[in-house]
DNA sequence: CGCTTCTTTGAATTTCGTCAAAAGGCGTGG
DNA sequence: CCACGCCTTTTGACGAAATTCAAAGAAGCG
C-alpha cells in the first residue's frame, strides 16, 4: 500500500497546481492529507458540511447527485489530476453530491482554510480554481442543452463518447473504456432509463458499433456514433 | 439617461466586490468601462474571442446558448448586481453564449487584465469569483439533474421560482418578475418548448397561482407553484 | 392601420418511461 | 461441481407526456 505522502511532482500535473514552482509546490504537498482508499468507499456525502479540496491522484471517484424523489444523476467521474469537491468552496461548504471511488484510489485533500492561505500567497492557484469552475460549468452547460434538446439515443452517444475520450485506451478491437460501466450508470450519465439505455446499446451492439461484455464497453466505430451523436441516424430501426 | 459613470456604492452591491472597502470600489469603479445599451442589444456572441467580466447595473441580460442544430438554451438571466460572461474568463477566452440585454441596460466591464490585476491586489476579488463560479456551478447541475428525471411541469415550476428569487420584487399583487419574460425564454430556461411552456403557464393564471400581462410574470401563490416543483400535483387537469 | 411578433389552442404523432417478466452471469456455499 | 440466489440485462406491450404540425387570435409598434 501506498503511504500516505506525495509525490510533489504529481502535483505539478495537476491543474490546480499548474504553473507554481517545485518548492512551492513541495509545501504544498507537505500540507496535503493523503489517503490510500478502498473501492465503493464514500468520499463524501450530499449534504456534508465540512468542505475540502480534493483531488484524485491515482484511481477514479463518481460523483452522484441524489434527488428528493431518489432520482441518481452521474455529475462526472473524476480522474487522476482532477479535482473534485470544488463546488462547495467558500459556499455554504455543504457538498452538493455523494462522491465514491470507482476502484482503489489515492487522494489528496486541503481545508478550505489551507486552500485560502495558499491562493493568498499564490495567487496562481485562485486563477487555476476559476479556470478550473470556468471548465467545469461550461461543461454543465453543454449539458443541459444536450438533455434540454436531444433525444435520448443521441445523449446516450454523446456520453460514451465522452467517456471513451476520458477514460478510454486502445485496444485491438477498438477504444476500451477503463472502468465497469452498468447500463445503470449508462442510463443515470444520460439521463435517461435503464432500460433505454439497454435498448439502444443492444440496438448499436448488434450493428457492430460497439463491444458490450462484462459491463465492459469496447467503441469500435467512433465515427458511427459521433454521426448519431451530431446527425439524425436511427440506428435502432433493423437492419439487414 | 445615466452617463457613463459609475457610482462606487452599486459596486458594493455586487457579489463580486463583496467584502472591499468604499475606497478601493472606487479604483475599482475608475477602471470600469460603464456602457448604457438598448434593448435586444448583443453584447457578445457565441464564439467571440477578448472575454471580459461583465456585471449589470440595471437592467437584464439574457445568455443563451445555440447548438449546432439551432436549438437554444437559455443558460441564466442576468439581473442587477450579477456578473456575467465568467465562464470564459482565463480559458481560452472564447464566450460560449450570446449575451443579448433584455431591456435598456446599464453594464460595467472589465477586461481580463484588469480583473487579474485586481484580483492580485485583493485577494478577496479572486475569492469571489470562485464563490460565484461555484453557486453557478450548483444551478447548472441542479438543472441537469432536473432535466434528466423530472416533468416539463415542474421544471417550468422551478424555473419560474428561480426567477422570482433572483429578480422578483414585491407587489401589491404579488412576486414581479423585473424583466419582460416571452413565452419562448421561459421554454428555453425550462428545456421545452414554446408550446408546452404556454400551455402550462395558461393553465396557471387560470388557475390564478400567477398572472402573465404584457410578458410580465407575476407570481400569487408560491406556494402552489412550490408544491409543483417538489409534490405531484397537476395543475393542468380542468378544475372548478 | 397594417405588419410583425407573440400567444393560444387543437389534433396527430412520437418518443420514452413504466410495467412486467424472463433469461443470463457470477459467485458462494453446500 | 452443482444449485441457488442475487444482480444485471434484455425484450415486449402499453400508455402517457410532450413534441410537432397547423392555424388563428391578440397585442404592440411604426
Amino acid at each position: 500500500m501506498a503511504a500516505p505522502e506525495i509525490d510533489p511532482r504529481a502535483l505539478a500535473d495537476m491543474q490546480l497546481f499548474r504553473g507554481l514552482e517545485g518548492t512551492v509546490l513541495a509545501a504544498i504537498a507537505a500540507r496535503a492529507r493523503v489517503r490510500q482508499l478502498p473501492k465503493d468507499l464514500r468520499i463524501f456525502s450530499q449534504g456534508d458540511q465540512g468542505a475540502h479540496a480534493h483531488a484524485v491522484i491515482d484511481g477514479g471517484v463518481r460523483i452522484v447527485q441524489t434527488g428528493a424523489d431518489g432520482a441518481e444523476v452521474v455529475m462526472r467521474f473524476i480522474g487522476p489530476g482532477e479535482m473534485f469537491g470544488t463546488v462547495a468552496l467558500f459556499t455554504d461548504g455543504r457538498y452538493p453530491a455523494d462522491a465514491i471511488t470507482l476502484s482503489d484510489t489515492l487522494e489528496a485533500s486541503w481545508t478550505e482554510a489551507e486552500l485560502l492561505q495558499l491562493m493568498a500567497r499564490y495567487p496562481q492557484i485562485a486563477i487555476n480554481v476559476i479556470r478550473i469552475l470556468g471548465g467545469r460549468l461550461q461543461e454543465a452547460q453543454h449539458r443541459v442543452r444536450e438533455l434540454a434538446t436531444q433525444r435520448a439515443e443521441r445523449r446516450v452517444a454523446h456520453a460514451v463518447l465522452r467517456l471513451a475520450q476520458q477514460a478510454g485506451h486502445s485496444t485491438v478491437d477498438g477504444t476500451a473504456i477503463e472502468f465497469p460501466l452498468r447500463r445503470k450508470d449508462v442510463a443515470d450519465i444520460s439521463g435517461t432509463t435503464l432500460h433505454t439505455a439497454s435498448r439502444i446499446l443492444t440496438a448499436w451492439e448488434k450493428a457492430g458499433l460497439l463491444l458490450s461484455n462484462n459491463q465492459r464497453l469496447i467503441i469500435r466505430q467512433p465515427a458511427e456514433l459521433r454521426r448519431i451523436a451530431e446527425d439524425a441516424v436511427d440506428w435502432s430501426e433493423p437492419r439487414m
